[in-house]
DNA sequence: TTGTATGCGTTATCAA
DNA sequence: TTGATAACGCATACAA
């Protein structure tokens, strides 16, 4: 109940009677203390409750805080926390401690929270870019030898590195998939808005596969949604426009969300589906769902990979690293189209 | 490239002609300067990237870091992230920062974690408690002034405020839900190790409903797993048994993972399931899963309105906060038993 | 084996 | 409206 002042290195050594550098010489192992004063010193330390400073020590000796802070844009999101769960796989064994924080999908966020941890004087930082944000204040950081690291989506005005996944090639493959199946009206539902990096890529798949196929691109098999709600709205409203399609790829794992139950609900087992990132359950479906899976906690562990890398000294141009996806058949993208 | 040393407010001042003090009036808005300097400092600051570093603000200021930090058992769990965005919702309108570190359910590490959270002089401790740890070395430190407030599980040996799911009752409920369709041999599937909070507690709840209809408890209806693979296999030798069940309840959502597609290979249709925690598509099965639904969001908004309550001064005794679940029908739980 | 003086980057205090 | 000085808690350099 005391809510007393905390105990200071120099608390201790008054207490047992020692220079506070002796105290700190105890704590960090760094030169010669007889055994019987660092017994001392440690049992006060001990009834004194003393933790150390850690801002302080960090402060004098100059280094970084040895942290790696990781920013995404939505917690509740699987993907991202998989993705945590990688890059804490690697940093951790090196020392480091994961600090993660969300920006709530906000530019103004996103720029508090890196503003918070580059005060806070991380080691790396690693980041999945919110919507519309822009990373050229960050070039300064990076310069000046702090690790910077995209993760999903690559920088806006900032050359650094990034690992994404194949985005493009993924929905290409998951679309040449429908089309190989003998779908030629392939609805795509993509993510919002549209100017998401990952969503550009997606469609630019989708656009790849169905021009390699000698079909035209229809815009009005074209819509967008982030949440379940809007992306079960819109395809309903594909599925019943006067030129249906008979197949739809899927964009994003909410909206896939979305788009399973609509078609459920809708009793429309007939139309074809594949979705871009693996969901749990997909197997158990009926039909179970084809999916095009990433691997998010690859993404992580490539990304906090590249942050040690250049933490070591690594001083080569910014690369991307793109990681593979690929397509898991379950039933439901192996469908044929009416006849 | 020039990796040269970060800017302190003295290369600011020097830049500008004026004093460290000045600027750091400027920056904190205190005291008064005129619009000329303050003119001439911003732009200097601009100019040299300076940023503030906060540990020397924090050190001279003696307050304590504006962050509040979230300890977790598994990033990759949703649940848990779900948990997070809760928390940053309701410290985030206090100015406060969120940060987020893993435990990977391991004692130690999550020792480490902590210690790492309060040697950065933290505003405030959310700690899911990995299995097995315990929490007396915390007692300083909440008598400290620092709010300490465990979620989903409490503390062992540290009399601290607690934010929890109705385990018991919500399990109750969903059991007595099978047995109010006819079951009379309704498995339990837990959680790993048995020694969990929530698992002992959603086992209590489970034997409560069996003990107000008169069912007898039978130890060979009851398995362990945390993993969905180890759940398929449990449920499947469940269902081999001489006298298997006619209905399961699954008691946290990886396991639920591994039960649904166990039943779904296995072909049976028949048999009912009521699974603790939502999934997302449980609503697409066929049947559709029923369960008893936990707000993890809601579970993380108390937490930090707790903390926030300490941290506003409030001295009362630790209370434990009870989140309600509740069932929600979806046609697995309402299957009746064979004949 | 131990202690003293000094400084990290910032702000509080007091004076100008 | 501004500046000089000391201090926050700790570690470095050097001396004893």
């Amino acid at each position: 109940m005391a809510q007393s002042r905390r105990p200071t290195l120099a608390d201790v050594a008054s207490r047992v009677g020692v220079s506070a550098k002796t105290v700190s010489r105890v704590l960090n192992e760094d030169g010669p203390v007889s055994d019987a004063t660092r017994a001392k010193v440690l049992a006060a330390v001990d009834e004194l409750g003393f933790r150390p400073n850690l801002m302080a020590r960090n402060m004098r000796v100059g280094a970084r805080d040895s942290t790696v802070a990781l920013v995404v844009p939505e917690m509740g999101n699987p993907f991202f926390g998989t993705v945590a769960g990688g890059v804490e796989d690697v940093v951790r064994d090196r020392g480091l401690t994961l600090l993660m924080g969300s920006s709530a999908e906000d530019e103004q966020s996103e720029l508090s929270l890196i503003t918070a941890f580059l005060a806070r004087r991380i080691s790396g930082l690693l980041v999945v870019p919110a919507t519309g944000a822009h990373h050229r204040y960050l070039r300064r950081e990076r310069d000046g030898g702090l690790p910077v690291v995209f993760l999903d989506r690559p920088a806006a005005g900032l050359a650094a590195d990034a690992v994404v996944s194949e985005n493009e090639e993924g929905a290409r493959a998951g679309v040449a998939h429908l089309i190989a199946h003998g779908h030629r009206r392939v609805a795509f539902v993509g993510d919002r808005p549209a100017t998401l990096y990952t969503r550009k890529m997606r469609q630019r798949g989708y656009r790849a596969a169905l021009s390699a196929a000698g079909i035209p691109y229809d815009p009005t098999l074209v819509a967008s949604a982030h949440d379940p709600y809007t992306a079960g709205v819109a395809v309903r409203r594909l599925l019943d426009s006067p030129s249906p399609p008979t197949a739809v790829f899927c964009g994003n794992n909410f909206a896939s969300l979305g788009v399973v139950p609509a078609l459920a609900e809708a009793g429309r087992r007939d139309v074809a589906l594949v979705c871009f990132d693996d969901l749990p359950l997909a197997a158990v479906l009926e039909p179970g769902l084809t999916v095009v899976a990433q691997d998010p906690a690859a993404i992580g562990r490539a990304a906090a990979e590249r942050v040690l890398a250049r933490l070591g000294g690594d001083r080569s141009a910014a690369r991307t690293v793109m990681v593979p996806v690929r397509v898991i058949e379950r039933g439901s993208g192996e469908l044929a189209p009416p006849d």
